[in-house]
DNA sequence: TATTGACACAACTTCTCATAGTGTCCAATT
DNA sequence: AATTGGACACTATGAGAAGTTGTGTCAATA
C-alpha cells in the first residue's frame, strides 16, 4: 500500500495541471490565482503549495507536461505511417500547426514571443524545446528509416522543424495544406544527394 | 532650374532619414522626438512636418528604404554568382544573416516581433515584406535557371526565405554557416524532382 | 518660403494610495 | 500524518490625480 500515497499526489498533480491549463489558456499565466487554482480543484490553498512550491514551479511543470504531450502527439503521427516517410512527415506536422492553432503554451514555445507576459521565463525554454522536438525527430527518423544519407537526414529534420515552427507564425495557408508542402521539402531534401547536376545558368540580360 | 527645388527635397529627405536611422537603432522608434531629429540636421521642426507629414510617415519611410536596401543586397548576392546557384544563395542569405545581426530595423522586419514598440504598424507589413522577398528571390531564380522545375523551385525559393527568417530568430551557428546549410537546403530541394524513391522503412522494433 | 514662437490637445511619467496576491507559519481539525 | 483555515509580512498590481513632455497646427516674422 506504500505506492497509494503516491498515486493520489499525482492525481492530484494532473488535477491541478489541468485546472491550471485551463485558466491559463483562458487569461494567460499572469491572470492565473493560486487561490482561484485551489478552489478549483477543491483543495486548500496550501496542499497547493504543498504539491508545488511556487506559482512559477506550477508554470514549469504545465510547461513541460505540454512539451511531452506535443511530443508524443509527433511521434505518434511518425509512427501511423512507417512505411511512408512523406505521410509521416505531413500527419506529425499536421498534428504540430493543428495544435498550436489552438494552444496557446504550444503557440508560445514555438514562437518564444512572452505573448502578454504568458511565461517570463519562456523564451529561454524555448530554444530548449526545439532543440529537443529537433533531436527526438532525427533520432526517430534514424532508426525508422536507416537508408537514407545521414547528412540529408539531419538537413531534412531541422528544416522540417524550422518551417513548420514558420508556418505557426506566418500561415500562407491551411494548417493541412502547409504540412503537405513542409512534408513534400523534407523528402525532397532527405532523399537529395547533395551532388544533383546544376543546370547551365541562362544568358545574362 | 525646375529640378533643383526637388533635388534639395529629396536630399533632404535622406539627411532626415539617415539621422531617423541613428536614433531608431540606438534607443528604439517611441524614444524618437521629432524636435530631436530636426535638430539633428539642423532643420526647424515646421520644416520636418512639411516633410514628413506625422511621425508615423517617418516610421513608415525609414522602413520602406530599409526593406529597399535589403532587396538590393540580396539581389547583388544572387548577380554576384550568376552561374552557380549554391553559391548565390549562400552569398543573398549570408547577406540577410549578418544585415539582420546588427541592423535592429531589419530583425524588427523579420521577426514581426514590436520588440519594444520599435513600429507599432510593422506586424502588418512584415508580411509584405516577406511576401515582396519571395516573390522577387522567385522572379530572379526564374529568369536566371529556367531549366528549374517550376513547382521545385517555388518550393525552394519558400523554404530559402523561411529557413533564412527563422535563423534569425534561432540561430544554431554563425551567419556563415547557417548560409551554408540554408543554400545546401534550398539547392537540394531545387533540383529534386519529387518523385525520388523512397527506401525501405526499417522492420519495426 | 523657411523659421520662430505660441497653442490645444494627447500621451507618457510619477506619485500616491488602496487593494489583492504570494509565500510562510501555526493551531485546529479529520 | 495530512489537510485545513486563519493570520501574517511583504510585494505586486491597478486606479487615479498631477505634472511633464511631445505631437501636430497656426499665425506672425524675417
Amino acid at each position: 500500500m506504500a505506492r497509494f500515497r503516491e498515486t493520489v499526489r499525482t492525481l492530484l498533480r494532473e488535477r491541478l495541471l489541468d485546472a491550471a491549463f485551463e485558466r491559463v489558456a483562458r487569461h494567460g499565466f499572469d491572470k492565473l490565482r493560486m487561490a482561484h487554482l485551489a478552489g478549483d480543484v477543491g483543495v486548500s490553498r496550501q496542499t497547493l503549495y504543498s504539491e508545488f512550491s511556487s506559482k512559477e514551479a506550477v508554470g514549469e511543470a504545465l510547461f513541460r507536461r505540454e512539451l511531452e504531450r506535443c511530443l508524443v502527439g509527433i511521434q505518434q503521427g511518425l509512427d501511423a505511417h512507417p512505411d511512408d516517410l512523406r505521410a509521416a512527415v505531413e500527419a506529425a506536422v499536421g498534428f504540430t500547426l493543428t495544435l498550436a492553432g489552438r494552444n496557446p503554451l504550444i503557440r508560445a514555445m514555438l514562437t518564444s514571443t512572452g505573448e502578454g507576459g504568458l511565461l517570463p521565463y519562456l523564451t529561454t525554454r524555448s530554444a530548449a524545446a526545439f532543440d529537443l522536438a529537433t533531436t527526438m525527430a532525427g533520432t526517430y527518423v534514424a532508426e525508422t528509416w536507416p537508408s537514407i544519407d545521414p547528412v540529408a537526414r539531419e538537413l531534412a529534420v531541422d528544416t522540417a522543424v524550422r518551417l513548420t515552427a514558420s508556418h505557426v507564425v506566418q500561415a500562407t495557408a491551411s494548417p493541412e495544406e502547409s504540412a503537405r508542402r513542409i512534408a513534400d521539402t523534407a523528402v525532397r531534401v532527405a532523399l537529395s544527394t547533395g551532388h544533383e547536376r546544376l543546370p547551365a545558368a541562362a544568358a545574362r540580360a
